[in-house]
DNA sequence: CGCAGAATTGATACATCTCAAGCTGGGTGG
DNA sequence: CCACCCAGCTTGAGATGTATCAATTCTGCG
């Protein structure tokens, strides 16, 4: 495991910059250490999908491919942790416990694509902004745990136009959901971006998801 | 990789039975040895997202978890080839090269799922139908290669319900939009499972898809 | 032949998009 | 220190794509 230490680096980025270009030639990975950054695929005519949203902890890049399939935008300043990729390739095929964590961490997002397609194929607008305020509020839980009632507080890190593509929505639609969940105080709102959850098993019954928290019992 | 052929059984199931039960314990993983399945996900109310196919070769199954996540169900007649989860984990953990296999082909579904989103959550019901002809043209291409002017023919193996749940539409959006592309010439058909592409690039340019093929450059 | 599941087609309703006009808050330069 | 400016956001009114509800029509099969 400390083999990793001796290859690896760190990269800084600032909020708002492009991590990777799709298509580019991509000679790293690497996993986030601090910062939020999202995965997104963009169509010839500008028709935007968010498929993955990178926080702490998660991995970036494929190994055994050249060329990058999707862009890394830094949506908050951003640290990473880098590994050149072809000594890491190498490592992988000779400690099997690497590739068994990188295994176990593909499947979690492999899962994690899989909730998303329910919402994004099924979903109410309505239904699945509560869906990613509740991913969010559940990730952010497990830092920043509040007085036991289940009222839960965080900072929303995403714009409205990021959550769009996030959910498959219009920037309005997200906007004018959002008015929606607040006007009938499913969620609370200090400015635009910290977020009161004061009955987070509401949220998750606005999300259309099991009372049982959601994912994977 | 021939300890895999010493723990290894089939398993036949009829068209439209049950292989596994989401929040079923599950203590065997496998591969589709021929036939097709599906994994979907059922809201409570009844609501349906298919979030994978399952074509031969197609792994099913996750290492390291007790209980299934997704129904799996035969579409048509299917044979698959089962490993006990215990010995396969432990295989898993003995064997890089086993390991290194499952990783690549997670992180192929992994692709497939996040290009999936983008269907889901950005194209029309049009772009829609014209993806999901091209993802399985293409993939039964490999097998059914036609004369050289890139005329496709193949079976559809679902029906339009399964379609539908696949797109996030309802079935008569799947049918109306079949029709159309029928009306136009973008695609022949003979009944109403055997489809006849005249010319794949322009279903590609239909789905919305880069000219050059699609996913990954 | 006739039935049942699958598919098509039609009319209408509704959710979300589109286009357009303001608002808000924090940073900047005069 | 204030006014302005601008990106991000909100809100409104109308257009539109897809869902919904409801008949038929196919198609394969007992």
């Amino acid at each position: 495991m400390e083999q990793l230490d001796q290859i690896k680096y760190y990269r800084n980025f600032q909020a708002g910059q492009t991590v990777v270009w799709s298509g580019d030639r991509m000679d790293f990975v690497g996993s986030v250490v601090s910062g939020i950054a999202t995965l997104t695929q963009t169509m010839e005519d500008g028709r935007r999908q968010m498929v993955g949203l990178l926080l702490p902890s998660d991995f970036v890049g494929r190994p055994g491919r050249a060329v990058a399939a999707y862009d890394v935008v830094a949506t908050s300043d951003l640290v990473m942790c880098c590994f050149r990729k072809k000594p890491f390739e190498d490592l992988l095929g000779r400690t099997p416990a690497v590739s068994q964590r990188l295994l176990e961490m593909t499947l979690d997002e492999l899962d994690a694509a899989r909730e998303w397609m329910l919402v994004l194929g099924r979903k109410t607008a309505r239904e699945k902004i509560a869906s990613l305020l509740s991913i969010i509020g559940r990730r952010s839980a497990a830092l920043n745990m509040v007085d036991g009632n289940s009222t839960l507080v965080f900072e929303l890190p995403l714009t409205r136009e990021a959550m769009a593509d996030y959910l498959g929505l219009t920037l309005e639609t997200v906007s004018r959901q959002i008015s929606a969940l607040k006007r009938e105080g499913v969620i609370q709102l200090e400015g635009k971006r910290r977020v009161t959850v004061p009955d987070f098993e509401g949220l998750l019954a606005e999300a259309g998801d099991d009372s049982d928290g959601g994912m994977l019992v």
